[in-house]
Formats: C-alpha cells, structure tokens, sequence
DNA sequence: CGTTATATGTAGGTAGACAACCTAACATCA
DNA sequence: TGATGTTAGGTTGTCTACCTACATATAACG
C-alpha cells in the first residue's frame, strides 16, 4: 500500500474503529489489521499522535484504566465523534464516486 | 471535499485522464472536472508540477505545439505509464477494499 | 481598453503520516 | 538469571506531496 494513500482517510478509519465500542490504542491497530483483511497496519506513530488529535478535536475522548498491571488509555467516541463519523462515510462515498469517475474501466471512449 | 483525500492518488488521476489520449495540461483539469462529476478541480500548482514530476518519472513524455497562438505542451502515456496506470488501478481496489472493511456499514458487530 | 478564458508555470509553506526510537510490565523458556 | 517476545503507550524528527498564492502571456469578447 502506498505509504500517502492514507492521507486524509485515518480519522475515519479511527472513528470506525471506535463505533463498535471503547478501545485502546493498541487494540485499535489490531482492530484496523483484521478489519482489513491484513492490509492496514498502521506504526503507533501513526495511530497514537492522530488519536490524540481526535481528543483534542472533541471526537473522542479516553480515560486510563489498568489491567493486569499494565497501563491502557480506552478511547471512546463522543457524539460529536459519532457526527464526524457519519460525516466521513458521506466523504468517504463521494470521494471514491469522484475517483471512480476518473479511474473509469478503461480507456476514456472518445468524446460523446 | 477534504483536500487531503487526493494524498497519494493523484498520479492515478493523471494516468487515467491520460489513457484516451494525447492531452494538454489546461485540457486535463477540465478532462478530471467533467469525469469526476464536478468534484475535483484541481489547480494548476497542483497538476503542472505533477505532470513534470510524472515525466521525470517517465511515465509520460511531453511535446509542444501551438494551437491558434497559444502553447500547449501535450503528454502522452509511455509503455511504462500504461503498466504504472494499470498498477494504480490495482492499488485503488486494494485501498478501497481495505478502507471499506473497516468502514464497513455500521457499529461492528461484538465479535463473533 | 478592460475583463475573462486559455494556457503554463514557480515559490514557499504546511500538515500528516512514517521511521526510528524509547519506556515499562509481564510471560515464557532455557 | 537472563534472553526474548508480547502487550501497551509514547516522542522526535524527517520527508514530501500537495496547496496557496503569485507571475506570465495570448486570444477573445464586451
């Protein structure tokens, strides 16, 4: 996968990742491998620096828990997370409708 | 749309606007306007630039001409860039096929 | 003659992802 | 006892592709 194709995209992968429910960092990455079939496997400095860009941009926010002795920081979606979700799926199908248009199944047939 | 988005699929958008046919640059934002229903429109800091950068690459070769005056420098798609456009291609339906599974249709189900 | 359309470019800045690195607790196996 | 691996969370610095803004020139239209 080419290493820009992401750009612009990560926070509504993030953002769905969390719709199904609170998750760690860590278990986000993981979420995002299987979710796309092995495609996705995004550093942690990518995943943790945009997470807390989602916190600050009021999309999500994270409380600390420990487990088994070990420090996780869940994050969850706030509503306005859920909103910007929603906004991003809409984003997300016009963006492709536009590419799609261009991308076409073959060569462009000459000018109607 | 999110001006980002593009990050990494322009030289895509460039290739295909390219596989019809012989083109100048002015011609190929308007070719990208129309095929992408009004969506992209893209400026010439941005498409001139990667045009030079998609010939040093040399995936498409350039010639000048003058039509009623003015200059057009019109490209072409070299054998390379036909492979590098069907590649991209390829690519596209990797991303989109990775992105969908994780934006998926809604809230995840609790794993099964 | 001014404005719009056609046409090609350059210069400079930015943001977002990545690579590389670091810390720490616990588990496992030798 | 120590080596290695897994889980977990971070930071720092770099790269670069794209954008914004600007500059130039001719033709066409009013």
């Amino acid at each position: 996968m080419k290493s820009d194709a992401l750009r612009g995209h990560l926070d509504a992968l993030l953002l769905a990742t969390l719709d199904g429910g609170r998750l760690h960092g860590y278990a986000i990455i993981e979420a995002l491998q299987r979710r796309s079939g092995g495609a996705l496997d995004l550093p942690t400095g990518t995943v943790y620096p945009a997470l807390r860009r989602l916190e600050t941009a009021g999309l999500v926010a994270s409380e600390w828990s420990t487990v088994g002795g070990r420090q996780r920081r869940t994050y969850q979606l706030t509503k306005a997370g859920k909103r910007a979700l929603a906004a991003e799926r809409t984003a997300w199908r016009e963006f492709t409708t536009a590419i799609e248009g261009v991308l076409g199944g073959g060569p462009w047939p000459a000018q109607a």
